[in-house]
DNA sequence: TGTTAGCACTCATTCTTTTGGAGTGCTAAC
DNA sequence: GTTAGCACTCCAAAAGAATGAGTGCTAACA
């Protein structure tokens, strides 16, 4: 078996392009007229069956033209593709409003993201989970019921409302108040585990019975976010690819979607594979969503610092402009990097 | 024009009833033997006419069989569909897991109504406006950062950190909790105006500058959930329905769904329009949104006493199953006012 | 030895034609 | 008023025919 050359990669990069841009099997004919190779049909159709005995193409059919195959696509991606230059990306800012709450921020990107690349978007929240708590505080809101407060470096908060059996004295909650403060503050919400918790209960021991369930409820609030929040927009822009859009195959994808448990595993495996680049590309099967093996999924991880990280996605057609799919992650990762930082 | 006697409404009521079943249109020998009148074909084929001339059905095309008009189906719903008697209804509970948490509950009622009816669902949060507030509380996070907690009478918390400019004095923040709780206390959210803030600024004058700017924050906390909050689901069983699964009208309908904004409209539509029954049924153009003119929409009010209500809606084809609708809607509608009431 | 022109062949797509059948409207008889 | 009978309409599915893009192979050429 031959080795690529030079003038295969030509070729193979042409196909790989106009297919791109067509979502039509591509010719030999096509692409002789198409590069300044100045070769014949003849000729490259020779090349073009040594291109499939290699696995990068394939053929629909018989008498059809060529399109890639997954092995194809990935060559492209990390060897034939283009690197832009990072200041060409600076320019084309996604303008993203800015917004203080930090859910609307989000819902923002992924809907600005999908409308720019006509693919659907995910994004998962910063994960609260190996973010570090920074303040809590329970307060009395009547007599029978308490409202916890728990932020996190991140500045992410969430609460609840805690009904108690019997009442509380102000002092009590004060001091539980106290307490949870020196103990947790500073702690990542992921290292609160039961022994934790176990402990907790026993030094607040005194304060009685109450104190224990209290504690509790607290625990609930800290780790009820184990499961990420993702942002989605765009899956229907699925519809503009003819080759996803039968019916039950669309259905399928949009419900993924909707539901978005499965886009969890999506993100908790990118996040768990720690690339230099930080952006991955997934062709295929080669995601860890079966819905999604007709597609391609481009991921990227930002980050927050001290461990606080997110995820943003793209899922299109394999076919689709990797070039700019890439590059758009990329400013919009360092976006969002200054745009929480500060 | 002759009027409906009693022979057309059953002819009518039984070509629905078909239609509603199998989505084709309905011939004349069909009805001749369905239902138990025992006439031929040649005499339903003559009422058809009439049926026809009145409005009520028509024919996709001559030599097809008769489909049900907006009009048809109005009259059905209205006069003759049967009603279940509401012991019928309690019995197959719809079984909702008992969770705390507001989001999770509307989450998990969309998704079950989603899964029962095999139709699109949305919920509205219970509208906050219309909620007194029950609790505001500004936490010190550290020298240049707060955290306003309010928690209105229906349990809902909001939440915001505010940042300072200047530092604030614990007696400060202390004094403002007072204020801040004294006037707003049990005071309906939509009823906070510019005016009132105005005039809380001026009370708090004394405190310092820095103040108004809190206030501010404050009111934008309070105010910031003007447009509902809404969880839908199922949006993908539109797929399920071949007159409604060609991919551009799908694409359309599913983005609605995906959006949200537009069903707000509809939320408000249905808030607005104070019925006895509190059930609502839109088919075809009578609902507000023009990606369902296709499609039926049957809404219903929950309250939760105090002027606290939300929507909850089910959208599918013109052709679906009303009675049980309906009825499903009835079940779920006391469910959440017991469930949320304690 | 690599390149090219030429040609027969394949096969999806598109358009047309055919056929079958469900359903109607009308008429005449009961 | 109801029904049987019949001619007629028209959709939908099946079958057939035409088109054309694209291939593989062979033989000739530089």
């Amino acid at each position: 078996m031959e080795q690529l050359d030079g003038r295969k990669k030509k070729i193979l990069k042409a196909i790989i392009q106009t297919y791109l841009e067509t979502g039509e099997p591509v010719g030999s004919r096509t692409i002789s007229k198409f590069t300044d190779l100045n070769l014949s049909s003849a000729t490259i159709r020779n090349e073009m069956s040594d291109l499939e005995d290699m696995g990068y193409i394939h053929q629909p059919h018989t008498s059809a033209g060529r399109i890639p195959s997954d092995k194809g696509y990935r060559l492209y991606v990390d060897a034939l593709m283009a690197e832009k230059d990072e200041e060409i990306a600076e320019i084309k800012d996604l303008m993203i409003e800015k917004t203080d709450k930090m859910e609307k921020v989000l819902k923002q990107v992924v809907r600005t993201l999908a409308q720019n690349t006509n693919y659907a978007t995910l994004i998962s929240a910063p994960s609260f989970s190996s973010d570090r708590l920074k303040f809590i505080q329970l307060s009395r809101l009547n007599n029978l019921q308490l409202v916890v407060v728990v932020v996190t470096e991140g500045n992410r908060i969430r609460n609840e409302i805690i009904d108690l059996e019997e009442q509380m004295s102000d002092d009590t909650i004060f001091k539980l108040n106290f307490l949870l403060n020196n103990s947790l503050n500073g702690i990542p919400a992921a290292e609160i585990n039961l022994g934790m918790i176990a402990q907790l209960k026993e030094q607040a021991g005194e304060y009685g019975e109450v104190v224990s369930s209290v504690l509790d409820a607290v625990a609930n609030v800290i780790q009820v976010d184990e499961d990420l929040e993702i942002y989605t927009s765009g899956a229907t822009n699925i519809f503009k690819y003819p080759e996803l859009s039968d019916s039950s195959k669309a259905s399928e994808f949009i419900s993924t979607f909707e539901e978005k448990q499965q886009l969890v595993d999506l993100v908790k495996e990118t996040m768990a594979d720690e690339e230099s680049t930080g952006i991955q590309v997934y062709i295929g099967d080669e995601a860890p969503i079966k819905t999604m093996k007709d597609c391609s999924v481009v991921t990227a991880t930002y980050e927050l610092g001290q461990g606080i990280r997110g995820t943003i996605g793209i899922v299109g057609p394999k076919r689709m402009d990797y070039e700019n799919v890439v590059d758009s992650l990329k400013v919009l990762r360092a976006q969002l990097d200054t745009m929480f930082r500060k």
